[in-house]
DNA sequence: GCCGCGTACTTACCGGGTAAAGGTTGGGAG
DNA sequence: CTCCCAACCTTTACCCGGTAAGTACGCGGC
């Protein structure tokens, strides 16, 4: 939903034709998610046949005119309104491959999690610095409000990214406490050994700041 | 990909029926992402397809026989542990509709950012407290590794949606500062306070942009 | 006797996303 | 001057993830 969504944003700004919604689409979000020609035209074509949008009837003089642009119906034009005041539903999260992956590793015999947990944190944190490092190395272009995007885009990846590295850490501390004293049978109403436990297991810490994570 | 894999995951422990597959899926999950039994089907039709399951060639005596069990070959068992020892890919990270959102926002005349943030954050806020009381209402089990792996997935959530929250009022003081000293605009607060720490953005107005302009 | 429910499987369909193949135009390089 | 390349603009075929809806069977109740 989310290219539809952005077409119908652009266009409410202004007509366009397919080309330059992408070009659009992709210069307003940074350049971080390329989108495939193809969907354009096939969400515009979706969006055509759902009545928010029409080729354009009346060409501009003041450019080509062979090309066919695209504006928004008048109920296009709602929807588009309507988007910017509802939030984004965050009720029944998207699944995410790591969640899921671990979930399954902390219940499948076999797996060791803490490897997996392991090296996973070093992919999060490459990705982690390769967002610090783009950030750092950000050029001013002559467009500001493009800059201003780019930024809080890669600003959301980052505090992503570390709230992931904290989500690990977190997995992981939990997973070590729960293999301390791992319970066969029913009945206990449990082992006053809470804190004790520390021993062994030094483990090197992730700087991660505060609370954070994102993921989707 | 995510069913994919789980699939692969839950086969390498066991050989499993359609119908099982999907279950010990929501279970091993928490039940959050439940699967439409039509996608296991379809999903092991490729699989098949692609050499890495078969139907299971001897049927057990000890379980109904009539049904169709599913193996994995040699490769899909390979698949399984690359699976495991390869961390899920941060590089290109997926589109998320509210970066998405946000970044058109900024770039949009006729938006209030302020407003849009403001939605979402009440919506972000009330899905964090939904999970929050899902997690202090986490009924025990008998069922251990279930409980564990329910659990950290419900802090994922969690994780995810604080940094949401935090990044959305990330967002607001950004803006806020932007719309500070940008050009003529309605709204002259002009403040004399932004002081603190280096009044920043001295820079603007670069040259030409540099060929390329930003690529990963 | 039929109702509902859990098990087990099939099918048709849709929307997001990718790849690849056109066709046009303008501006150098040779 | 011509040719080629790059940027511009569009179409099509295809795959995969995901949903809905329907079939069928066996079993315990009321």
């Amino acid at each position: 939903m989310s290219i539809r969504h952005g077409i119908i944003a652009l266009l409410a700004e202004q007509d366009m034709h397919g080309y330059q919604l992408k070009v659009e689409f992709e210069r307003r979000t940074g350049g971080t998610w390329p989108v495939n020609i193809g969907q354009i035209y096939t969400t515009v074509q979706r969006l055509v046949r759902d009545g928010l949008v029409l080729p354009a009837p009346g060409e501009r003089s003041d450019d080509r005119a062979d090309v066919e642009r695209f504006t928004l119906t008048d109920a296009g034009r709602a929807q588009a309104t309507v988007w910017w005041s509802t939030p984004v539903e965050r009720g029944a999260p998207a699944r995410d491959e790591l969640a899921i992956k671990l979930a399954l590793a902390v219940t499948a015999p076999g797996v060791d999690v803490r490897d997996v947990v392991q090296a996973q944190r070093t992919e999060s944190m490459r990705a982690l610095h390769d967002f610090t490092r783009l950030k750092a190395a950000q050029p001013q272009t002559d467009d500001l409000g493009a800059d201003l995007a780019w930024s809080l885009v890669l600003d959301h990846l980052v505090f992503d990214a570390e709230a992931e590295v904290r989500w690990l850490d977190h997995v992981e501390a939990r997973v070590a406490r729960a293999s301390l004293h791992p319970r066969p049978s029913p009945r206990p109403t449990d082992d006053p050994a809470a804190g004790g436990a520390g021993g062994g297991r030094a483990r090197r810490r992730s700087g991660a700041p505060p609370p954070g994570g994102r993921r989707r």
